[in-house]
DNA sequence: AATATTCCCGTTTTT
DNA sequence: CGGGAATATT
């Protein structure tokens, strides 16, 4: 038994590097790992909650706290292939928080079945605080407040501490909303994102008894991305390790990406005066990326002031240049990086190693379009997207309501979806009587028949409440039951049978979600549907990131943390854009700079960066300016690519990017590219009256022959050869 | 009351 | 451009 431990011991550790070694095998008292990209931080994490399950403690005494989902789930994969240690809690501080709040519901003062509201519900909430808090909708939009009182919550602030603080008119105003829209959660028995860390740092300070029981449950607390936590986050681990002080914090201050949304970047920087006796282990040495990848994206963090100094570096081989396109705009730009995947694609390389990253969601569309065209199957990480879908939104409603009647929001999603002839004015009435007799509007649905002056729509609106009743009968079964139950029940099929989409249909889409909620009671048996509903609630982006398929993977920078491909391309560098300034004002460069350090060291073998001369925002194209981040870059590790405009002199119309398909000005000795064979030179050309037939001799010293209206060249430009070198845009 | 149409606005990143 | 709200139409 003894000896076999000791093989499980020196399985654990025996390909890791010294440093990676101290970090998997420190034990007790508080341990920082600064960790660079690439450094192999996830294994050292899994190899030491492996270590901490088979030396001093048991797995359920572990507490991982990951940054998403996904991150959670393979952690725990990991975890269990080096050696059955199931019981651990790997889970987010969201998720945790959650638990946490249902099982100490009572303390919390809220019900055990509260709903959390996603943004949406929050914006509704805030419209009507805003109502009666008698103030102008005109004003004061949601989406403004609902920053504001998000920040004032990141900061702990509650609508007292936040009025106290409050110095201009602006900030006034809102701390008059504030507790109306506090109020109004508390009555519909809801939570916002920042309630459930906020409320469990709360009472992890004020309820000794509680602490001290969840201290002794998680006995070592492992947080990853630590550079990203707030001040909740911050105080809820503070709280959970006082005692024992068996925290493991993992982190770089250099990919510290969430500061917009209260992080602080203190919290890591801080971290050895806030336990004094913390063992720092540095990893520094990268076994991701290639030597060039690696330095530019040392020489571009090195541009930041506010930061510790380190020293990345790899014994891996230089690898290829640093590739820098400019393409003419932003059609140009996908349909260049589709090409060049396709090109990928045909020498092998498998689509899942190649991913596409961008500043803002939006800039996806162009590139969706592009990988259509081109057949190039794609993924794009928005787990989040699917559930705000507005018929995923309301069968979700249908449950919100059955596990929490006073989910007013959820009430009024519903109450006439499918339509049942309960119009504005109806619902109206019962909000107000709601409001006048102090009850819930699912209270005063239920007494439909009480309500006065309700006149025709009161047989409806009864109908409604009875129907209401009836599928609260399926609150008990498993999600994919009551999920099947409510959706053939309220009138919900039939109304999206009845319409027809030939575009991914509503009814298609709630069978998916009636997938998921299957295929998450296989993963985790006997859950409830008030868990499934969390778990809905919780969902992040790259959480819907699949690594099985062949496909190329699209998502935002900050989605991009924590993963890898081989082959990675960063779009839109461009000066407000990489970095985002938003209005004038600039935002926070050195964050900025920290992203695209996040999104160039994602890349093992060949990063390409990309900016587009024009591009089309909300509507309409304007000129952009390169990103002063490519000027940090350096020089002689890049191989810039700018690919020329259509020449107007030619006299050929013009189309996005690349050069005309002129085929009549085609000749013999004409400059083509073929998307297998590369760069060619036509031998000889036969215009028949039905096919013209291409002769073209390649750089292989071969040459093949086409119908040239079939075959795939394209024009290339003497002139560009130099610069373009193996690429071109269509 | 339900559906069709227009218009207006905001413009990141996310649990 | 695209979503949501206000407005017009049946």
């Amino acid at each position: 038994m003894q000896s076999s431990t000791e093989a499980t011991i020196y399985a654990l550790l025996e390909d890791l590097n010294e440093p990676q070694r101290q970090a998997a095998t420190h034990t007790d008292g508080p341990l920082l790992i600064l960790a660079g990209p690439g450094s192999g931080k996830t294994r050292v994490v899994t190899r030491r909650a492996a270590y901490l399950a088979c030396t001093t403690t048991k797995p359920w005494h572990i507490l991982a706290i990951t940054f998403t989902n996904k991150a959670a789930r393979e952690m725990r994969e990991r975890v269990d292939a080096l050696g059955g240690t199931g019981g651990m809690t790997v889970c987010t501080f969201h998720a945790l928080c959650a638990r946490l709040l249902r099982e100490f519901h009572e303390l919390a003062g809220i019900s055990r079945n509260f709903t959390i509201f996603d943004r949406d519900d929050r914006r509704k909430l805030i419209k009507k605080a805003v109502e009666e808090a008698d103030l102008s909708q005109a004003n004061w939009p949601p989406a403004a407040i609902d920053a504001e009182i998000s920040h004032a919550k990141n900061a702990m602030l509650s609508p007292e501490a936040y009025a106290a603080t409050a110095n201009d008119w602006r900030q006034q105003t809102i701390s008059r909303i504030y507790p109306v829209y506090e109020r109004l959660l508390a009555e519909m028995e809801a939570l916002d994102f920042d309630d459930l860390l906020m409320r469990v740092a709360v009472l992890l300070k004020t309820d000794e008894q509680m602490r001290a029981t969840l201290e002794d449950r998680y006995r070592y607390v492992l947080i990853d991305e630590y550079q990203d936590t707030n001040v909740s986050q911050y105080q809820i681990a503070r709280h959970l390790s006082r005692e024992h002080q068996n925290i493991c914090a993992t982190g770089d201050p250099d990919q510290s990406i969430y500061g917009w949304r209260g992080a602080d970047i203190g919290n890591i920087l801080n971290f050895e005066r806030d336990y004094p006796s913390t063992k720092v282990v540095r990893l520094e040495q990268n076994y991701r990326s290639t030597r060039r990848v690696l330095s530019a994206a040392d020489a571009l963090i090195a541009q930041n002031e506010n930061r510790k100094e380190k020293t990345l570096w790899t014994q891996n081989e230089a690898g290829t240049p640093v590739r820098v396109i400019e393409s003419e705009n932003d059609m140009a730009e996908a349909a260049m990086i589709a090409e060049d995947i396709g090109r990928l694609s045909r020498e092998g390389v498998s689509l899942n190693d190649i991913a596409i990253f961008y500043r803002v969601n939006s800039l996806s569309r162009v590139l969706e379009e592009a990988m259509l065209k081109s057949v190039i199957p794609y993924q794009i990480a928005r787990g989040v997207e699917f559930y705000a879908r507005k018929e995923i939104k309301d069968v979700l409603a249908y449950l919100r309501l059955l596990v929490n009647p006073a989910d007013e929001i959820a009430l009024l999603r519903i109450i006439n979806m499918p339509p049942r002839g309960i119009g504005a004015k109806t619902i109206e009435r019962l909000v107000e009587q709601a409001k006048t007799s102090g009850q819930s509007v699912f209270d005063v649905l239920s007494q439909a028949g009480d309500v006065s002056d309700l006149g025709r729509s009161a047989a409806k609106v009864k109908a409604f409440a009875e129907l209401v009743r009836h599928l609260g009968t399926a609150v008990n079964q498993p999600a994919s039951k009551a999920l099947e139950f409510v959706i053939s029940h309220s009138g919900l099929r039939a109304h999206y049978r009845a319409i027809e989409g030939t575009d991914d249909a509503p009814i298609n889409n709630i069978d998916e979600l009636i997938n998921a909620a299957a295929e998450f009671e296989m993963q985790e048996p006997g859950t409830t549907l008030v868990d499934w509903l969390e778990h809905t609630a919780l969902v992040s982006d790259v959480d819907a990131v699949k690594d099985t398929s062949g496909v190329v993977t699209l998502m935002t920078l900050h989605a991009a943390k924590g993963l890898e491909f081989a082959h990675v391309y960063v779009i839109g560098l461009e000066r407000g854009l990489l970095p985002f300034y938003r209005n004038g004002d600039e935002g926070d460069d050195e964050e900025e700079r920290r992203l695209l350090f996040v999104g160039i060291t994602r890349a093992r073998k060949r990063l390409t960066l990309s900016r587009a001369r024009y591009r089309m925002r909300r509507g309409v194209t304007e000129r952009t300016a390169a990103s002063d981040f490519l000027d940090e870059l350096p020089r002689n590790e890049l191989e810039w690519h700018r690919l020329e405009a259509p020449r107007a002199r030619r006299g050929v119309t013009t189309h996005a990017g690349g050069l005309p398909n002129d085929f009549d000005r085609w000749d013999v000795g004409t400059l083509v590219r073929h998307p297998r064979y590369d760069l060619g030179r036509i031998l000889s050309i036969d215009r028949g009256a039905q096919r013209t037939i291409v002769d073209v001799e390649f750089t292989d010293g071969l040459h093949r022959t086409w119908a040239l209206e079939f075959a795939q060249l394209t024009r290339v430009d003497p002139d560009e050869i130099d610069d373009v070198d193996g690429f071109q845009a269509d």
